[in-house]
Formats: structure tokens, sequence, C-alpha cells
DNA sequence: ATCACTATTGTTTTAAAGACAATAATAGAT
DNA sequence: ATCTATTATTGTCTTTAAAACAATAGTGAT
């Protein structure tokens, strides 16, 4: 029996919901696949679709069965995509996973210098604040803010993440420099949504934290809305140092300094990073595009925010 | 194409180093395995096997392709397991790994019992210091001394796994009782080795560490030969509670206080784990074993030794 | 240079998967 | 409750792919 076979049937018909739908994805006949899969179910002993002649489902050992040879297929389909690609040049569909807001101001502007650089490969990029499983599904990079991955993972530390709190000269006008951070309570606050939630004003007073949170205006996971309204002078804006460039640059809008520092997490090393399976910077389209990305990244982010 | 076959050829010829008794493990022809594995060769564009009539061997891209299909195949064979063995009774062979020390004085005086119990297992006991990469392997059961694993393993904590110093009576006549933790230095010193080396001694006063080793009579990475020694007065040893147990009930050994708490490292808690892949934990001989060792030995654990 | 062993190639045989038609079963509509 | 359209399955034939077996060619060791 070819097992294999047999299980690319299986997990198509799990996916499709139907012996036929699946069949037409592989052009064969519905009898082909209804007998692989019985034969497979022979010889694991065990019956792992409910059928109906309307309804397909996964039995309970079945969905265990199931979620187990889908990730073992996906991990074939990268060794042999690794061998298949061994010392070519880079080629082929890549997919790049980024935070939004970091994705729009800084990676997205970076791709269209690597397409030109790599016209074979096809960037498929997914903007997203919800952190993908890398490893086991389909993403080939994947850039997040600060947290730990598992050994088979590099992370590059592509850019520090630490959120500083500004303000635009009309608002200051109006209501006054804070002169330290528990005066912030008093403030308007544009807050900055992640996905675990609105982020606090937090600072650390002799080892303390403190949530000096002033009172909310607005609150959005679209930092460049808030920032817009931040230069309206709409209140105090705590948000990364990359994503407000522009308007500290031009001068809309204003860092603030106080004696204790702000965060708006109680974790120290606030970071974006970049993430790759190790075994895949071995496919020259994904090394390729760790090594521009870092590079690229790296020192404008130096010459930018550090 | 059969790929699943064409690479479990591929595996024995590179675990055999020859097409001829790789075929002879399947029991066909040479040819059929030489087919075979250039098919896989064509549908992956590289060449795996440096052939000659003599010797064949991995090419570089080879390498990477057995290394990875060799735990894949690994992975679909657990799987099948587990499918196979889901909701039957415990049966089948059963691979635990243990620490030699450990081992020896509370794992396997405790399988007479479960083989008792579970008839149809056939335990397959390795004792070794050496750490064995869970996950990739061929273990079912792990038994460690203090380290994190990774997220897909499951740690249970056993046992504390502290180090404690002890003499015989007669080696504090003759050398009088060390009144306090750096007078060990002073002292004749029977030294367990980890894999990692000879534990020293080590004592933590007002947060600062002190490595208070005497002078080494012995080393050794057996406990019990130690012991012995110890025993007959030659001089202190620090080993584990679980260890020492049955000499420090008879009075042959015993425990030295101090002010300060003397340790073989400075990490802070040290304890006996128990391991497993937390997907095993379906197969019924996994879960029996993991049930049983974790009651039995938290038990006795808490009675001899905390 | 020869020998013994090994991988490969040609050719035939066997086994397994695909194709196609027909049947049985069932959810949804009438 | 009956009918219908759709679906999975089963039977049978065809096609394809792998196994067998014999023969060949290449290579490291003697």
């Amino acid at each position: 029996m070819d097992q294999l076979r047999a299980i690319r049937y299986f997990c198509k018909v799990v996916e499709t919901g139907s012996f036929t739908k699946a069949a037409k994805a592989f052009n064969v006949p519905p009898s082909s696949l209804s007998r692989r899969v019985a034969d497979l179910e022979k010889s694991l002993g065990a019956t792992l679709l409910k059928r109906s002649t309307r309804i397909v489902k996964l039995t309970e050992v079945g969905q265990i069965y199931y979620k187990d040879v889908q990730q073992i297929l996906n991990q074939l389909e990268q060794s042999n995509e690794t061998v298949r690609s061994y010392q070519t040049t880079p080629m082929g569909s890549l997919r790049i996973s980024s935070m939004v807001g970091f994705g729009e101001k800084i990676v997205l502007p970076l791709l269209d210098e690597f397409s030109a650089l790599f016209p074979e490969i096809v960037l498929d990029i997914s903007l997203s604040d919800e952190l993908s499983t890398l490893g086991r599904d389909d993403v080939d990079i994947a850039i997040r803010g600060g947290y730990a991955p598992n050994e088979r993972v590099i992370a590059i530390r592509l850019m520090d993440n630490g959120f500083i709190p500004v303000a635009s000269a009309s608002y200051i006008e109006k209501h006054g420099t804070p002169n330290n951070a528990m005066a912030l309570k008093n403030h308007n606050g544009l807050y900055f949504k992640a996905p675990s939630g609105p982020t606090p004003w937090l600072c650390n007073i002799n080892g303390q934290w403190h949530d000096v949170s002033g009172p909310a205006i607005a609150i959005s996971n679209n930092g460049s809305w808030l920032a817009k309204k931040a230069c309206a002078g709409e209140g105090i804006l705590m948000s990364t140092r990359w994503a407000l460039a522009s308007y500290l640059e031009s001068g809309e809008l204003l860092e603030l300094h106080f004696d204790h520092p702000l965060a708006i997490t109680q974790n120290a090393d606030m970071a974006v990073y970049l993430l790759y399976q190790k075994q895949r910077y071995l496919v020259p389209k994904v090394k390729a595009a760790v090594d521009f990305l870092v590079e690229r990244i790296k020192v404008s982010g130096n010459r930018g925010a550090m």
C-alpha cells in the first residue's frame, strides 16, 4: 500500500468534507479515494472517518491522526523543497507574516527592492498582529514583537520595540508639560491596542510598577490613526520609535522625557524579532529574504532609532 | 511513485551502507532498491548517494535529506502506533531511559511490580547519565536531573535531587566535625562525577557563592562505590538523599548540617524529572508507565526524602 | 591483472492502483 | 411519507508501477 498517498487522500477528504470533492482535486474517481482510505483504516485497525452519504466527519481517533499526519506531510514537503532547491537561485513563492504597523512602515517599503533583486521570488505577505505558529504552518518568515520562540526557530533581533510617550506642541501648550510620570494620570491618552488588549502607561519607580494611564480619548490597533490624533493635539500617545519616526523628524510630535522611564509592559527587552525555522535557511529563497531583511532593517533601525 | 517506500529504502541503504544489505532487510532484490532510490533522486532533482561498487555514502544534500526524513519516518510510525493502540490494553515494547544511580535505586526495583500489572508490556530499560534527545529518538520515557525541556515534552517533577553532605562516624571521630562550611576545605572529599564533570562543594553565604571543596580522595560516577568509601571513613561525600537513604537509616552515614546550605551547582531547583512526549501519552503503554512511575516514585520520594 | 562483490540494467511477472459502470444509502425537498 | 438528487461504496476491467530474476558492468582489494 502506498501509505503516503492514502494519507494525502485522507487529508483532502477531511479538508473538503467529501470523497467526491477530494477526488476532483486529485483527478481520480471517488472510488479510488474510498478504497485507499479504507486500506489505511484497515492497516491502522481503526475507523478514521464517520461516513454517511451526505456527510463525512472525523472520528475521535481520526482527529488525532489527522493533526499528526497533516504536520508530517508539511515537514516532508519542506524537506523535499530543501533538496530540490539546494544550491539553486532563489525562486518560488515566499510567505512573510508581519505585525501590521511594522509591516506597513518598515517591511513593505523594502520589498520592491527585494523583488527587483530576486525577480523569481513571488512574495506573499500577510500583515496581522495575531501570532502565527511558525513551524506548524505555511509561513516562511515571521516578524513579531518580543516573545521567545522555541529551539527549532531562529530569532534575530531586528530593532528596539520600546514605547515612548509623545505629544504635539499644541497639546503641550494647552495642557502643560507633565513634569513627572505620575502627572500623566491627569493627561488625555491615546491608547494603542495590542492583540492582548489596550496598552497601559506603566512606570517603574524605585523597583515598583505604577499604572500612570490617564483618561482615554481613543483606543485603536491602528497606529497611524492614533498618531494623527496626537498631531491634532488630542492627547498623549505611547508608541514605538519606528512608528513615530517621521512625526518626530518633522517636529509634529515631541518626545516627552521623564526621570523614570515609561513602558507598556513590565517585560524588559521589548524588541522586534525576525523568526524562521532553522532548517529552512537552507532554502535559497528563505536565506535570501532573511539576509536581506536583517541587513536592511538593522541598518535603518540603528540609524533611526537607537 | 510510492515516495514513502522509496524513502524507507533510501534510509536503510544509508544505515547499512549497501544496497544489497538493505535489500535483504526488506526481502526484495537489490535492483528494486536501486530503482526506487533512483526514482526518488529524480523526483528531487538531486543526487542523494554517491555510489561506487564498493561503497555507498551520502552526498552533502543527501545528509540533510536523510536527517529530515529519518525524523519524519519516526513521527509517522509514532502516529500510526497512537492510532493502532488507541483504547486498547497497554502492550508492546516500552523504552525507558534513566540516570544510572536513580535507575538502580528507585526505578528498577519498581519495575517487577509494573511488569506484573502489565504483563503484555515488554520493558526495554537503558541506564545512562548522558541525556538522550527525547523526541528525535526512540525513548518513550526519560528520567533526568534538573534541566528544562522544550514545549512538546512534558516534565513531571518526581523528587528532590538536592545533594547533602554525609560522613561516617569513624571519619568524624578521626577528623572532627567541621563546624562551618568553610572548614570543609580541610576535609577529605569523595566526589561524584556528573557527565559535565566532577561536582564541587559549593556554599552560598550571604548571596556569595564559595567553593569549599576539600582535597579529593576519589572521584567517580559510581555513587555506591563512593558511598562504600564514605562508610569506610575515607572522606566526606555529597550525594542525593535518595541515593544515601539506606545508609542514613542504618546509621552508617551521618548527615552533616551547616548554617549555610551546601550544593553542587548554583542552580536552585535540583530535581529529578520524568519526561515524555505529550502526544505519546495517548499510547496506553506510555500512559500506564507514566502514571505508575509518577505515583510510586512521588509517594516513596515524599516518604523517604522530603 | 585478477577476483569477488556490488550496483545497475533488461526483461518478465506480479501486484496494486485507476477507471468506469452500477448499486445502495441518506439528507433534504415535495 | 415519498421522492429525488447526491454521495459513498462495490464489482469488474484496464492500466500502471513495483517486484523478480537473470545478466552486465564497474571497482576496490588481493
